[in-house]
RNA sequence: GCCCGCGUAGCUCAGGGGAUAGAGCAACUGCCUCCUAAGCAGUAGGUCGCAGGUUCGAUUCCUGCCGCGGGCGCCA
């Protein structure tokens, strides 16, 4: 399988020579690669509960492993690490092994399950700003992480399509035009075809009618009574929502287009609305409800808890649902609808207390049963140069499709500075600039951990040089000039033999771990294990680059044996920017 | 008040119980008759917030404190 299991299964087979567990033949990449490609350090753990000296402990699993034709050389160090390295005849072979895997060595889940990323989370009418940009770009690729993995994954973009301001958009708008058939109660029908409003109607009018309620106790009571009439199914009202939803829609999917952000769900509150009653009937009949000042919740405390949780509310005092309602009844809904057995959220942290209540509550009904795994994988903020939270200069938060163009004119500005892609048609010169712009984007806000908040810093995202997304593109294109120039002049790859040099030995080193860090980035849910991997395998290839001139390496078979490298090289950075939803150009 | 997260180089950030804590930027020194120099090689830069504890070993796990941010039933 991978290099670093088998090596664990030798040492954990000189462990268990002399008696010792097996597990303790865990094997490691080196931390000091002065002395050694990788490390056991079993004997320490081990030396206690045996009562014996580490050293000689790892003095007997030195021997036991000892005659290894696989290894070259292993030495006792400090208070009883080992530290070995293999032969470069049995690297090459294991490289050989991944360069011929479609895979790339990485190993797909024991079972496939049905799996829900749900992430995105817009609302209807409102307009996307930088708080969605963490949640798209983290969810996507978790979406793609999972989806390699093995599993049946679909990705749900769960609108905020249902609450109260839907309601008061609608009283909004009857002001507005009241002439309208949709507030007409005697209208048969049938409503007009195409939408009353434009989105950008719809944005100026959320945040007014928002504030009405605030300032307008009647104007409130007119919207809650919308709401209530639009959930009852009022059909001028649900047509009228229905064109809100659908031009809202629209331009969601442009923003979500450009980043390459896509969904294969569109669902969103209102999808569960039908479920919704029933689900909470059966829950009171059930008993597992009470009514607490008006209001029908659930409590999700248990006594051994350290924190204070309060009960999720099902319903208000006046018989309104809440989200927590909407996003129960949706585990009711994608269990049976979809024998999901894995549902990842990718929302804001601060939410967490939210959805421990609404998980507990899932818990508690028998509406997810043991065999389903609900996970909140939480994202940080995106904070502007000063630390805080990104807004313009009047206050606000920035548009997320304004940070985009933002992002495309800077990457396109880099590019007319260093004269790069000069001389290209220009729609393919666009096309570079906003795929340079998204790497950018992409990869300074990937390669941080997923729970921190960062600093959203333009000029050093869209910067050519260092540990950005350009700087990988750049990477990945040169390979592709190398293969193609290869290509032209008949060369071809051949069979993976010894390295003879530190940087040829390096990158095959390196080829070797993905496996390991793609386990760690579906464990912890952490693209950003695979970033910088991305980061480290470019940054190897280039010091290959440097040491080993590929085309005009005499000796046939090194060359064909580097070819191979390259490519592979070339095949993991596609795999692996691919999870992160980075897409390369073919030359720049 | 209770709970959660964060505090690592001048800046932005990684870091999996292990040895000498890393990267990028910024600073400084080198390398283009050669596959894209958007590159490579090197130098310098640290009480890992503070104090305890567990451990053979703690930046990592636990407790307390300080600082910053966030959350805490009828919004989402």
């Amino acid at each position: 399988m991978s290099l670093l299991s088998d090596l664990s299964d030798v040492f954990g087979d000189a462990f268990a020579s002399i008696g010792l567990d097996r597990s303790f033949g865990e094997v490691s990449v080196s931390q000091r690669p002065d002395l050694g490609q990788f490390q056991c350090n079993g004997a320490l753990p081990a030396a206690k509960p045996a009562g014996r000296n580490p050293r000689e402990i790892a003095q007997e699993v030195l021997e036991a492993v000892s005659g290894d034709e696989r290894i070259a050389e292993m030495s006792l160090a400090g208070p009883g690490f080992i530290n070995v390295i293999l032969t470069d005849e049995f690297l090459a072979e294991a490289l050989q092994t991944v360069a011929e895997d479609g895979r790339l060595g990485v190993p797909r889940a024991a079972e496939a399950l049905a799996v829900v990323v749900d992430y995105g989370g817009p609302n209807v009418a409102k307009e996307m700003h930088v708080g969605h940009l963490r949640p798209a770009i983290i969810g996507e690729s978790i979406k793609r992480i999972l989806l390699f993995e093995g599993h049946r994954v679909a990705g749900d973009v769960h609108l905020g399509d249902w609450g109260t301001p839907m309601g008061q958009l609608i009283v909004e708008l009857s002001e507005r035009q009241p002439g309208l058939p949709y507030f007409d109660a005697g209208f048969t029908g049938p409503y007009p075809a195409d939408s009353p409003v434009s989105v950008g109607d719809l944005q100026l009018m959320y945040p007014v009618a928002s504030e009405r309620s605030k300032q307008d106790r009647a104007f409130a009571e007119a919207a809650r009574q919308a709401t209530v009439e639009l959930q009852d199914g009022r059909p001028g009202y649900r047509a009228l929502w229905s064109h809100f939803r659908t031009v809202s829609i629209e331009a969601m999917r442009d923003v979500y287009d450009d980043l390459g952000v896509h969904f294969d769900l569109w669902n969103g509150e209102s999808t569960v609305h039908d479920r919704i009653q029933p689900m909470i009937d059966r829950l009171v009949e059930a008993g597992l409800t009470r009514l607490s000042d008006g209001a029908t919740v659930i409590d999700v405390a248990d006594e051994v808890d350290t924190k204070e949780i309060p009960p999720l509310l099902l319903a208000k005092s006046d018989g309104a649902y809440l989200y927590g309602t909407s996003d129960l009844a949706t585990i009711e809904e994608r269990i049976e609808d979809l024998d999901a057995r894995l549902m990842v959220y990718i929302v804001d942290v601060r939410q967490s207390l939210h959805f421990e209540q609404v998980f507990r509550a899932a818990r508690l009904t028998g509406i997810a049963g043991p065999d389903v795994v609900l996970e909140h994988a939480g994202n940080g903020t995106v904070n502007g140069p000063d630390g805080k939270p990104f807004k313009t200069r009047d206050g606000n938060l920035l548009r997320l499709a304004d940070l985009v163009s933002m992002v495309v004119e800077r990457a396109t500005q880099r590019l007319d500075e260093n004269e790069l892609a000069t001389g290209y048609p220009q729609e393919e010169r666009h096309r570079i600039a906003h795929l340079v712009g998204m790497s950018a984007l992409k990869f300074g806000d990937l390669h941080n951990h997923r729970t921190s908040n960062y600093i959203f810093d333009v000029d050093r995202f869209t910067s050519f040089d260092g540990k950005t997304g350009p700087y990988l593109l750049y990477g990945a294109v040169r390979i592709k000039s190398i293969l193609r120039e290869a290509s032209e002049r008949g060369l071809k790859g051949g069979r993976i033999i010894a390295a003879d040099r530190d940087g040829e030995r390096n990158l095959m080193l390196r080829l070797a771990r993905l496996p390991e860090v793609f386990a760690r980035a579906v464990e912890h849910r952490a693209p950003n294990q695979l970033a910088e991997y991305a980061f480290e395998l470019v940054a190897d290839f280039n010091r290959f680059y440097e040491a080993c001139h590929i085309l005009s390496e005499p000796d046939a078979a090194r060359q064909g044996s580097w070819l191979t490298l390259v490519g592979t090289t070339l095949r993991q950075l596609e795999l692996v920017l691919d999870l992160l939803g980075i897409e390369i150009p073919e030359r720049m």
